[in-house]
DNA sequence: ATATTTTGTGTAAGGGCTTACAAATTAAAT
DNA sequence: ATTTAATTTGTAAGCCCTTACACAAAATAT
């Protein structure tokens, strides 16, 4: 059944099948009526791929991630996803991994398959590296990209971000200017995000003029769901001597096994130890006590992505960046000075 | 640039050079080699729309699920999304909601798109009521349908689920054999799933004949990731003087509200109170102490699922039937006798 | 050296839609 | 009633591939 079919059923032509189909306004209704009903009784569909050569695009629009089961990233496609729908387009999902050339081949595929718009999410996702830039600088030429989490400055590029460093910096210095100074920051990726956290904690030393000791400063290897390796890897650091009276986590996932390993050491919290993680995710009302986390406004930022993202779609002109303020949520882990 | 283009450079047809592309045998090697030269020169790519105009298929699946945000659907998505791909297909994902209209959009807009199969991922996407099955039969007879964790007595449709009835049977005569009596079952969804673990339930109490107080089967109607929500609707119950010394849940987020109502209550877990969650999902691993619960064997169900999507799209006969047994892991949340 | 098979390549006909442009119909203006 | 303008419809030319079929070239058999 196609468009010839219900052309000839209803005694049109195509060309007015074709526009009763697209809601053309130069269609006599009593004609658009005759050819609806024939329509409705085929249960007549176009064929989306016809109509995709045609007009160069069939509505989708590509998004690539490391791990879609990630908690966080996970919430991330579900606001893009929903607010893309909303504005009548599908969504190709694509996991890459963590692996550069697995990135890269993500990427090509959603350019072959004509999508008209890469959004690339997380942070994990952009290695702020040179062979990074050039791969998405080659995406870009093609169709718009959009980064949540991450930034670039490259034509074609949009990005919304939270300002990571910004928040972190902000959760460092509630932590000491509560009188806590050895402060363990531990963090478990290189990503573009996971840097601008670093520096935010750095810098919060700075301002208040700590030495960052190398070694409160730990970088965590393990698996993004094993908190129990987290808990076993600072057990392995207290064995080592290391001292620390708050942990400042770049994801609460590590915050959550820090909890964890207060518990098991018989570490009072918040008392003894306090905890900060990021994301503010489920995890933190899991968590006994909940965990301080830093809200980084994860829906108003899908929210502006797509937002953007259409109006690029649609010709306007559009912002390259958004940025928005993180906030530090106070829970059980902490017990800061406001 | 398309393939006109290409075979005028390379100086054959474009019958050649879309041999070439396929990686057809009848080519010499000399002309292959000729024809990818220009290919790569120019960075050609065929436009995926006309290709699927040709061969009726973009090589795309739809998956559909209710919330992609969701612990549970956002791994289902993760390893579904993983096996597709190795196998060469790419995923259009959309979350349907759980309202019934929006469900069989979504399925609709799937068969629009003219996908080679749908996926619905999550039992929580499947009633069990006829309204339900009538939209899935549709749509099987455009194509094949696949239910994760939901059954369906139907042409082209095929399933991989777990046996809750068994498993949340077992789960529930390990309690009721350490000697529990008055376990309270806390559910949140009538989906499919839903009923078979209930009767697991119901099933265990009759085999040891335990009258099945109408007050021990509660319904949660709050948000799927509303904890405290959980929390506070158990202590609602103590207030009304529901007595229990176990809860078994349909969902480990309704069990780690149970383990943060023990604790706000002084309630000492497991001595006093036992809970059993169902997935085994991170939230067992966060809460403290880990929750004991239900590994229904997701990664092995999607992969088996994917296999048999796969079987199917190349012509095989596939049964439409697969089922795995759960498997109660226990946890610090029991003290069950073995 | 010729006939036969095998292999490699080209021509042309779809696949099902959109849309510019031409043609026909209808409405409004004179 | 006739001309002009506005509305509605149809024709045909794309969009870019795949592939059946025909034909040419090369390899093998006679």
């Amino acid at each position: 059944m196609n468009i010839y079919d219900i052309s000839k059923q209803a005694g049109v032509s195509i060309a007015t099948v074709s526009r009763v189909l697209n809601g053309s306004p130069n269609v006599k209704p009593s004609t658009r009526r005759k050819v609806m009903d024939i329509i409705d009784q085929y249960g007549y569909t176009p064929n989306a791929f016809a109509r995709g050569l045609g007009l160069d695009t069939m509505n989708s629009i590509g998004i690539i991630c490391a791990d879609s089961s990630d908690l966080y990233l996970s919430k991330a496609i579900y606001y893009i996803e929903g607010n893309l729908r909303k504005n009548g387009y599908n969504c190709i999902l694509t996991c890459s991994g963590y692996n550069h050339d697995d990135k890269e081949a993500a990427l090509a595929m959603m350019i072959n398959r004509r999508v008209d718009a890469v959004i690339l999410v997380g942070s994990n996702y952009i290695e702020a590296d040179d062979e990074t830039n050039r791969y998405i600088m080659n995406a870009a030429a093609q169709s718009p990209v959009f980064l949540l989490n991450a930034s670039m400055d490259c034509p074609n590029v949009f990005c919304a971000t939270c300002d990571d460093f910004k928040a972190m910096q902000d959760a460092a210095l509630a932590l000491i200017d509560s009188g806590i100074t050895d402060i363990l920051y531990l963090y478990n990726s290189h990503s573009y995000s996971g840097r601008r956290k670093l520096g935010g904690y750095r810098s919060a030393c700075e301002i208040r003029k700590l030495d960052i000791a190398q070694d409160l400063m730990q970088f965590y290897e393990g698996s993004h769901e094993d908190i129990d390796g987290v808990c076993r890897f600072l057990c392995g650091l207290r064995a080592q001597g290391l001292v620390f009276r708050a942990v400042l986590a770049s994801e609460d996932m590590l915050a959550a096994g820090a909890v964890k390993y207060a518990k098991k050491n018989g570490i009072a919290i918040p008392d003894e130890l306090s905890v900060i993680g990021y994301n503010n995710s489920l995890l933190t009302t899991c968590s006994d006590p909940e965990i301080t986390s830093v809200d980084n406004k994860l829906e108003a930022l899908c929210f502006q992505l797509v937002r953007t993202c259409i109006g690029v779609l649609n010709g306007e002109k559009m912002p390259p960046k958004i940025i928005y303020s993180g906030e530090l949520v106070h829970k059980g882990t902490t017990r800061l000075v406001h």
